[in-house]
DNA sequence: TATTGTTATACTCTATAACTATA
DNA sequence: TATAGTTATAGAGTATAACAATA
């Protein structure tokens, strides 16, 4: 480790080369990269308030509304308002959200499978398990 | 790599956390970001044009002046023209600013020791040769 | 005319503060 | 009154276009 570059330079180059990538595949589905971002979340299971969702996606909730217009709009999500607290309304994938967010996954990890290709098998699997350690994991709130 | 995140959320959410150790740090030397970025390209010597410094730090020329001019008043870079095509405004850095780059620099690496900690050493090390491969090499143009 | 550095304008994204409806 | 969702307003960051100086 003698004289490399700054940590954060090589993340943010790497990032920017997965999320241009991701972003192009994204695209050929018709989702923008924040829906994607709300898709994979609600594959756990539906959200019971927005407002937990924007926690969890990591984003203010007011932000969160026109993102959620847009897949409602194309039925790729459900607002159902919660019948013991009507203020909430729990977010929910439909089936078509559902299989739109699997196909991304599934381009994803082929694109991703392409990129670490640069480097040896047993490297690219230690290199994602290391950084999922340092990533910690996804704040619940 | 059976069921896992997307290797982007992953590389945002480290890039994040390092981000933030980063601005820290950099406040306590008086230095913003951009301003790092910048003094830290002109480690390996002067930029002959402002415009190819943009392109170095990845950055739009129209943004990189109120940064340069922030460095310039604070005497840690000079804006000297060439001679040979006066259009021309080479950028360096003045010994100050050698200074205050290498004593942030000294302090990123401890925090990146800190954070690459909670892994054993050889897989640290390992991680950031991988991530050095992957994120290739900065785009001199 | 073309290019470097600069300034000015418009646009996008984000953050904050009101508003409504339910409780 | 307090909270969830929504809407509206203001601010920061970015991109694009015009401008002055030099070639």
């Amino acid at each position: 480790m003698t004289d490399r570059e700054d940590l954060g330079a090589l993340l943010q180059r790497l990032l920017r080369v997965v999320l241009e990538r991701e972003t192009a595949l994204l695209t050929r589905h018709d989702v923008e990269m924040w829906e994607y971002v709300v898709l994979a979340v609600l594959q756990h299971g539906p959200a019971p308030t927005q407002n937990q969702l924007a926690a969890l996606v990591g984003r203010d909730k007011t932000r969160l509304i026109g993102t959620l217009d847009g897949l409602q709009a194309r039925r790729l999500v459900e607002r159902n308002p919660d019948p013991r607290d009507r203020r909430n309304r729990v977010v929910s994938l439909t089936p078509a959200g559902r299989h739109r967010v699997e196909a991304c996954r599934a381009d994803i990890r082929r694109m991703e499978a392409d990129l670490l290709g640069a480097v040896r098998a047993d490297e690219a699997e230690a290199f994602v398990r290391v950084l999922s350690r340092l990533a910690g994991r996804r704040l619940p709130s």
